[in-house]
DNA sequence: TTTAATCTTGTAAATTTTTTACTAAATGGT
DNA sequence: ACCATTTAGTAAAAAATTTACAAGATTAAA
């Protein structure tokens, strides 16, 4: 049983450990970087003490050894370069920023990724499967997203709204029926006016998909529930990735929506192909 | 100099190397997660060489040494899942498509951002800083980004537009004076009425940026071009995550011009916050 | 075709690194 | 205070990697 999250495990296990093998824990934790390139020497000596009281940490906290330890490390630092720093500052260079915040994005993509409940994930492809009409709402950035959402599920040849505008929206939302799904997406999980809408879609017996933050009011008045949290670790992207990431919540819905379609889908997407390849430069 | 993707090194630096480094190296990418756990000698072994040609391999795509190599190899593959499967089949649980989507967007931003040429998006980002007006042109699923970008830069106090539409983007683009910049956003590089934009705004004397394929029409077509390849591995995924790879340039150009811009930017973010906090439920 | 020079690859030895075995010290309970 | 048990270090063994060197292969020129 290998936890994929290394650094998680050590502070599990830490209060299990032994005085000297929590001088090591304690030395990784604080630098997990460095650690990766060291030998189990210097990692001794760092944490002041003796090389086989490292071998022992190792094994404690679920390696096989000081290899494999190092690995793990090394595996769990690159899919979540967070662990780094990610706040942009005055002096960064532009490689340092645009790096920042690609790695940023990524990193919230994988925790996204590890915290869906995908049940519920499920259980929102089938209600899209079977509803008549499809809708999304959604203001500010997440009125692009909505937009996109829209276009995406067209191009899988589902007939899709899309609205930003709060009047449309309620009426949208009133004309809906049973079993139509209303997709209504939020950053903050507390807008007013699409709450209002939520309500409005639940009266006329649709089915309301929320993806915004866990415990907003946005996840409890949805039918179901698709939580996506970001940290709010910087105050100019937490937008900007959380948005990326009902981006990508909303592409596994269309997958998701696609198989369930079956084969038909691949000769629909190669007549849209050709029928924009007129809109194009002939390729090479 | 050590790439950040070192398959990629190894591809590259594949036909400079000697027959049985070459072994190893076909071995390895044939191989790529189990190497991860093997020592020298069973790479040596596997690969039919002597363990100092293994060493030798190691050093020619870049490494210090074996470990070197297996702790880089090891980081590449944590953060790019996609060097194992990611076409969704019909036989995919909901866990494997949402992890192949989420993974294979995650695949295509660490590959972007690895190409990404900076001093392009330097240029992009000082162009836009001395701007008077910002336009953001794209179609498809490219005006959703557009009209994203629009809205991404008018948090930053930057007011732009966005046109989907080919008259008013025309009519736009005749209309931009000195210095002016459009941006140019396109997934294929290749579409007929994008280009026309293009050579209006050039008339006129605006900055064209193009966000597009390289070796693209649009890409050529641009005044500074900013190049995203997304490899062409699924007809249904690379529309998704070419989409995103885009919405984080355009992240990141927006980073860049807010650094830019300086310490003013935190205050406006803060009134900008409490304006939005009353179209919202209150906080516990 | 032969020969010399260079390049390529493996063997074996040396070095480095990790792990094990064992002992001394420390801790804790009676 | 004494014994049992746990904890941590020393030193030796084992394992793994790297280096030095020599044999074989390849290439170019005579």
């Amino acid at each position: 049983m290998k936890p994929a999250l290394l650094t998680q495990s050590i502070n599990e296990e830490l209060p299990k450990l032994r005085k000297s093998e929590r001088k090591v824990a304690e030395f990784v934790l604080q630098n997990l970087m460095p650690v990766i390139r060291m030998r189990i020497v210097d990692l001794a000596e760092r944490a002041q003490v003796s090389e086989p009281t490292v071998v022992r940490f190792c094994r404690a906290i679920g390696c096989r050894g000081f290899q494999d330890f190092k690995l793990a490390l090394a595996q769990q630092l690159a899919s979540s370069p967070s662990h780094g720093q990610i706040a942009v500052t005055d002096t960064d260079s532009i490689k340092d920023y645009t790096f920042k915040v690609f790695d940023s994005t990524v990193d919230t993509l994988l925790r996204v990724r590890d915290n869906l409940v995908l049940e519920n994930l499920d259980a929102a492809v089938s209600a899209i499967y079977k509803s008549k009409r499809l809708e999304f709402y959604g203001f500010g950035a997440s009125a692009a997203v909505a937009f996109d959402a829209q276009h995406k599920f067209f191009r899988l040849q589902i007939t899709a709204s899309a609205y930003a505008d709060p009047h449309l929206q309620n009426m949208s939302a009133t004309s809906l029926e049973l079993d139509d799904v209303a997709v209504a997406i939020s950053q903050s999980g507390r807008s007013l006016a699409l709450l209002d809408s939520i309500e409005l879609v639940k009266n006329s017996g649709g089915i309301v998909i929320g993806i915004a933050p866990s415990h907003s009011p946005v996840a409890a008045a949805a039918t179901i529930s698709i939580q996506v949290d970001s940290v709010d670790d910087n105050q100019i992207f937490t937008p900007l990735s959380s948005r990326i990431a009902h981006l990508v919540v909303i592409d596994a819905l269309a997958i998701g929506v696609a198989q369930k379609k079956g084969p038909n889908l691949d000769s629909h997407l190669s007549r849209m192909r050709e029928s924009l390849a007129s809109l194009r430069t002939p390729l090479d």
